[in-house]
DNA sequence: CTTGACTCTAAAGTTCGCTTCAGGGTGTAG
DNA sequence: CTACACCCTGAAGCGAACTTTAGAGTCAAG
């Protein structure tokens, strides 16, 4: 049984973090000591990490609210959770085309800039200039 | 040329982001109406899209500022305007790298999962408890 | 000539994921 | 005994990016 502050390190999180999880009702409150410390057990400090793992690949609090809801609803299957999974793949991968998109468009215009040229000739404003989108 | 309605609902944003995007200086204030009325031309439709594609990879509005300033800073020689687009690129490389690993993650993940499981022995779950990866 | 959808402004409110603050109690080492 | 690090609560603050509100003018249709 840890104390928050263990608890939060262990996590790899804030004290405070793990105290707005509790409001977010991500986290069970915890049984509290004698002294009204709050106390973990090493399952609720796996949640924690649980949070911040899923947090790390794009989920919210609220997509990580729904997932642990899922955990523990006995009618849910693991298509459900796979499903939200892909969901979340979909827009990060949306999000990787048009990060490429930008970065071949703009690795052609820096390559195509000649050293010291006027501002005037700058093919990197030109390619800005004439199309916008990217 | 548009009112901001129309321009909004072509650029895929509300009137009021339109408005906001113009406080911050992304979008140049456009002219007006005798009504009063902001009247857009296609580019700045353009230029909203670019602003909603670029947030929509991850830069802030700051950022986009900085993209959009590649186009018109005064003072600058080529090889400044060529500087800061190499830095953006590092920028924009970064953004695929963080994604693409949340991208390998979620596949890995989603491919292991079995159609219909329950719950408890869903791999993604087990994933995220696992005090391994990611 | 009224109705309803549009536009304008400035300012205040909202959401997310926390962090900071104010004002206290606790626990332990020296 | 006294530092000093920890814990508690509730509330406020923050930065980003809007949205909502309030109050007022505009425009096209019927």
């Amino acid at each position: 049984m840890l104390n928050i502050g263990e608890a939060a390190r262990q996590g790899g999180v804030s004290v405070e973090a793990m105290r707005y999880y509790e409001r977010q009702g991500l986290l069970a409150a915890p049984d509290r000591d004698a002294n009204g410390y709050r106390r973990y057990t090493p399952a609720a400090v796996r949640r924690i990490k649980f949070i911040k793992r899923a947090q790390d690949v794009g989920f919210t609090l609220r997509d990580i609210g729904d997932l642990l809801f899922l955990k523990v609803d006995p009618g849910a299957s693991c298509s459900d959770v796979r499903d939200r999974a892909r969901a979340k793949l979909g827009e990060i991968d949306e999000k990787i085309e048009v990060l490429m998109r930008m970065r071949f468009a703009l690795a052609e215009w820096t390559d195509a800039c000649p050293s010291e040229a006027p501002v005037s000739e700058c093919p990197i404003l030109d390619a800005l200039d004439r199309d916008d989108e990217t």
